[in-house]
DNA sequence: ATGAAATTGATAATTATTATCAATGATATA
DNA sequence: TATATCATTGATAATAATTATCAATTTCAT
């Protein structure tokens, strides 16, 4: 997303760009790609402002989000992670491993004829997000070698 | 899924089917396709069981989940929620309202070729989850009329 | 029967998030 | 430039969901 189109979708929402903002952009920015926790937003951005608060990290992640500046989503830990938008184009193909925790992502869009087979039935879709369970090819070697060890 | 099947999971593990784990069995049975949250089966038990507690219902939406008898899912609304696995066969599709919240799901199984791709590259597929926000038919008819008086 | 282990309800503790509020900062207008 | 207005902030209290603790009870295998 371009700089100018951020400050656009701002000003149209009467929100202001303030240092603490700023800190919690150039955050997200410097993890592209990433899905971080608020907790580590507020550490990331204390770098850069020591004083920033974890209200104020929360209220500008709610901010940007808002605007689709940001992505919230959940890996069903309990907590909210964010990443920058338009990192996936609002196709959001999670590939989550239980073993490590790793967190890689699809390209492929193959979503295309199940919401093509919804809008047929009337719906209107927004939006979507899928996340496969899967042991990464490293994890999935260990696991491997651990099951033979254990017969 | 089976009684037995259940026996049988519950012993190998040394869980014991006590009264209360019962009673949220059968809540979760008389929901067939419904996503509960703890608080909801919690009301739903105190029917059948009226001491029952809630740390016994996290309890045993725990134990069950453990067991792959209940899915644990969440909808992005801060709170996990809880449906019989056998619903679905372990295809998470699910398809919510923006507006009225209803929780549909798709049928159909697609995502073969996205798994499939994962697994030539190494990957292990366990398990996976497909979430669609899309306003339902009536809501989108609903939201053309309110578009339509708005211009 | 009895001892070990699982389970329970009540409740305290924890975790993530949201709300409150007085103080500060920015902006537009006079 | 002064000032009134409104957004924003940090600190912290409040809330909501979940998990941990613990003494009492229940269950099961012996």
């Amino acid at each position: 997303m371009m700089e100018n189109e951020i400050m656009e979708r701002l000003e149209k929402a009467n929100y202001r760009l303030t240092g603490q903002r700023k800190a919690v952009l150039e955050v997200m920015k410097d993890n592209r790609g990433q899905h971080l926790t608020a907790e580590e937003v507020l550490m990331a951005a204390r770098e850069k402002m020591p004083n920033i608060g974890i209200a104020t990290v929360y209220r500008s992640l709610e901010c940007f989000s808002s605007l689709d500046i940001l992505y919230k989503t959940t890996f069903d830990e309990g907590k909210y992670r964010y990443e920058l938008s338009d990192q996936h184009c609002h196709q959001h193909h999670h590939v989550i491993c239980p073993n490590c925790g790793k967190i890689t992502e699809v390209e492929q869009d193959f979503l295309f004829q199940v919401e093509k087979h919804l809008e047929d039935q009337g719906y209107e879709v927004i939006d979507h997000q899928l996340t496969i369970y899967a042991y990464c090819p490293k994890c999935a070697k260990e696991k491997e070698i651990e099951d033979m060890s254990n017969k």
